[in-house]
RNA sequence: GGUCCCAUCGUCUAGUGGUUUAGGACGUCGGCCUCUCACGCCGGUAACCCGGGUUCGAAUCCCGGUGGGAUCACCA
């Protein structure tokens, strides 16, 4: 059997968004797992809108993704002489002729098609004239006039398309560049492009495409159309729906393979399984179990599946992913072991690698204050003087401040006080990470050691002492 | 408007004629656990778009309707 030849071609006008990543996705997971090769390839024909600064955003969401492409990137503004030769293959076996109606005599037909409620499309009149070149012809593809095209989709099923639909569409335009559904024809064929997975919304083209196939005399790949991904509205996901681009899931502190997981999942399902890492998807991922309609974009889910994903993951693959967004809080990262067992006691408490960063202020404060106004009237009041005082005092008589070894200075001052654990604990949390809410009492201590514990619990006292 | 696609809980989905009082996950609600918040655990809520067929029997097959989406360029 032949190998697997996919493709991913985005067009740089824009960040890499959400749709673009999944189809991306699909090729990649489908090529990787047959052996095959995934080719990237930059569609950059449309001069005007493409820019340097999109192809980076797409490397950079591509890299984020870890998404690895074996061949390419190809541009195809770099291919033009290419598409000049298979435009004369056409021109030369008369599957494509020059016309030399102007933009605004095609605009006439098309409205005069619409008044008689016909389809607006271009008559055809340049068809049997058999024009030669001129400075402001385009040429168009002889399209047949009768018959269907049928399209062999993996994931949709046939789907039929009546010729007559079909009008002659410009393979070339007057200035000499050659347009979208022909160049991706040229390109497919000439770089052994035999499986097409791409977005619901390229149907439309295929039945041209094929056409194309057919006068070039090149064997048709496979297609999949994937449905496409919506907002919450169920229209189209657009900047209204949040963001758009891939990389701005990275920056909300979303993992790589939590985002790839969901976005399969999307429109893809293996039985009910939910969460997969990446080797499972490898696996398990086919074309066949893709679904056939639409889905709505969830942020709540992927979440969900991210803090699945988190807490799936070792403290030293989460201390490395989340170091930059430490960094960014301004937090120092120097310290390795520190920061791994800041991660260890935040590890299943978090949802992002944002919520993570944020959790772990109080690690990296050298004084807690100003506390949070609600836990230090609530916490911090003279009757909690005696309680920070004494607890202070036998945790600095502990030699080894172990999470394991405290406790028993924990239950010498509950009996000292005649009060429950959670009255003690409450005030001391918040005299130690200004808030109401953290890891756990004793792996905090821990982690923050004696110094920091002793400074901080002086610190509260002082504040009750004169604050109050 | 033409053409094309789609249609199971709010959302992602399982389900391919009987094993289904339609299952799971997210969300949501309630409870338990507990040093706070989470996590975890237990439980509740909630769906086969409508109408006709076919069949002994339909979420599953067929037709029609409705609804949603895509697309109609010398853009990709």
């Amino acid at each position: 059997m032949e190998s697997i030849i996919t493709r991913f071609p985005p067009s740089p006008t824009g960040y890499l968004h959400v749709g673009g990543a999944r189809t991306a996705l699909f090729n990649w997971l489908y090529a990787k797992q047959n052996n095959g090769k995934f080719i990237l390839r930059i569609e950059d024909t449309d001069t005007v809108r493409s820019t340097q600064a999109s192809v980076d955003a797409i490397f950079e969401a591509m890299e984020w993704l870890e998404l690895d492409w074996d061949e390419g990137p190809f541009f195809q503004s770099q291919r033009f002489d290419l598409y000049r030769e298979y435009l004369q293959r056409l021109l030369n076996s008369g599957d494509a002729y020059y016309c030399t109606c102007t933009p605004e005599e095609v605009d006439v037909m098309r409205k005069k098609a619409m008044a008689l409620g016909e389809k607006p499309k271009y008559d055809g009149r340049c068809r049997e004239r058999g024009l030669l070149k001129t400075d402001n012809a385009v040429i168009r593809f002889k399209s047949p006039l009768k018959g269907t095209t049928v399209v062999e989709d993996v994931i949709k099923g046939n789907i039929v398309f009546q010729n007559t639909e079909q009008d002659d569409f410009v393979v070339c335009r007057s200035d000499g560049t050659p347009t979208y559904n022909f160049v991706v024809v040229v390109d497919d064929i000439t770089m052994g492009i035999n499986t097409v997975i791409r977005g619901d919304d390229h149907v439309m083209n295929t039945p041209k495409q094929i056409l194309l196939y057919r006068a070039l005399k090149a064997k048709l790949p496979v297609f999949g159309h994937v449905p496409m991904v919506l907002g919450k509205d169920k229209t189209r996901l657009s900047k209204r729906h949040g963001a758009m681009s891939v990389t701005a899931y990275r920056d909300m502190g979303y993992l790589p393979d939590a985002f790839i997981n969901y976005l399969v999942r999307l429109g893809w399902s293996h039985g009910d399984q939910e969460f997969f890492t990446r080797e499972e998807l490898l696996e398990k991922f086919n074309l066949k179990n893709i679904g056939k309609s639409a889905g709505v974009f969830d942020l709540d889910k992927l979440t969900a599946l991210n803090a699945d994903h988190i807490r799936a993951a070792t403290v030293t693959q989460l201390a490395l992913k989340v170091r930059p967004f430490f960094k960014e809080k301004g937090y120092d990262v120097a310290r390795n072991d520190y920061l791994e067992k800041v991660v260890g006691t935040l590890h299943t408490r978090s949802k992002t690698l944002v919520e993570m960063a944020e959790g772990a202020h109080f690690y990296y404060r050298d004084t807690v204050e100003p506390y949070d106004e609600k836990a230090a009237k609530k916490f911090l009041k003279p009757s909690v003087v005696p309680i920070l005082t004494s607890l202070a005092e036998k945790l600095d008589a502990i030699p080894d401040l172990k999470e394991k070894t405290q406790e028993g200075a924990f239950k010498k001052v509950m009996e000292e006080m005649g009060l429950g654990f959670g009255k003690i604990a409450q005030p001391v949390r918040v005299a130690l990470t200004g808030t109401t809410v953290s890891p756990g009492i004793f792996e905090i201590i821990e982690v923050l050691g004696r110094d920091r514990v002793m400074a901080r619990l002086r610190a509260a006292v002082e504040f009750i002492e004169t604050t109050g």
